[in-house]
DNA sequence: GATATACGATACGGTACCGTTTCGTTTCGT
DNA sequence: ACGAAACGAAACGGTACCGTATCGTATATC
């Protein structure tokens, strides 16, 4: 329901070309990270991807529904098993890896996405749920072995971090534009996440 | 200079109404919000203040020059003088004033901006760098009278902590559109601020 | 080889917005 | 009262993009 060439193609006549979809997709992907959501027009991806816009027309409804199967298809990245043998260094990794996806091609689109779904009600429907949530579980994994090694505290406010941190990389990366380097990592760590999560005041009672 | 006003005024004629320019930008700030940046067109501004077309071009360049001008002139707040007599209030009650305003009728508007200038670097720019910055200092003073009472470890990252800071912020109000109420204040006070704070482990040393 | 459909290119009408200009009116200083 | 400039309203040409339609051509199946 998703890939657009999954039509109820007649056997008669030229086949549609799986290709098509792929270049204009990549296409789109491209457009997005380069200009961002508004700019980036139907034509200006069928120029790029060197197709007619009827090609398009013929697979996608509008603009959303092309945009978000783009991105929705250039998002299929399962999180890698992550087991240091302690918790700073999965959260290092775990972040470096986040990051990763972020930063490269994939990740940067979702944002744009999502930001524009802001001032488009209609395109935020279209956006499925696996692309505005994924990946929480790998976080939980590294925080259940934690927990078993006795690294975090019972009084950690767990859900409330996990709350936190994609905030804390979007904004340094779409907003100010700053690295996130391996520094910037290890000292998001080593000073906020393993004291918060190592903290002995219980949040809720604390005075 | 910034002031559209502040033109070599003939002393002929009818002069220039004042209110005008005040009308003008105060419906352009309230379209940033309602639609954001790109959809806030000079026409709909126009439209907005009861003013005509002429009237907007006769102040402004374009509507970058307007959009600044708005914004700038709407963020003449001087944060509040904050002293509770410990840190957690002082945090908290520092973090709410910043929500107030982030959330209120100013704040918004420059987060729409900064992103819209991302696609838009002429629109950079112009953006006046006190604008970006903003209110950095008052954190500082609570944070050093924290430091006097010994409520902060000499081995907290505070610079770390005011980078991450608008990020947590601004995420949690302008993309995940969560509330950021006092329980969400007071449990990332405690639970996450406080805690990195008091941390023992040097950050920098930490294995 | 006939046929049906996809393809790229391109033209089309429609809409939205830009920035300019014109118009008749209003409002001030002189 | 007069004149000059500002005002709102509205029309203008220009640009950009939408979504559709029409080409001639390419490429499958029958």
């Amino acid at each position: 329901m998703m890939c657009p060439s999954s039509k109820v193609t007649s056997l008669l006549g030229r086949p549609r070309d799986d290709k098509r979809d792929e270049a204009i997709q990549s296409a789109a992907i491209e457009l997005m990270q380069e200009v961002g959501y508004e700019r980036c027009t139907i034509e200006a991806i069928a120029t790029k991807a060197r197709a007619s816009k009827a090609t398009i027309y013929r697979r996608w409804k509008n603009k959303q529904e092309l945009l978000v199967s783009a991105v929705t298809r250039h998002t299929f990245c399962s999180p890698p098993e992550i087991n240091q043998g302690n918790l700073r260094d999965d959260l290092i990794e775990m972040i470096s890896e986040r990051i990763k996806n972020l930063k490269g091609p994939d990740g940067a689109v979702v944002s744009v996405l999502l930001t524009a779904a802001k001032n488009d009600p209609e395109l935020g429907k279209l956006i499925p749920t696996s692309i505005r949530e994924s990946q929480d579980d790998s976080v939980m994994h590294i925080i259940e072995r934690g927990i078993k090694r006795g690294e975090i505290s019972k009084n950690a406010n767990i859900d409330l971090l996990l709350e936190i941190l994609p905030g804390i990389f979007s904004y340094r990366i779409f907003m100010t534009h700053q690295s996130v380097n391996r520094k910037f990592i290890e000292q998001l760590v080593d000073g906020i996440l393993i004291p918060s999560l190592q903290t002995q005041t219980n949040p809720k009672e604390s005075k």
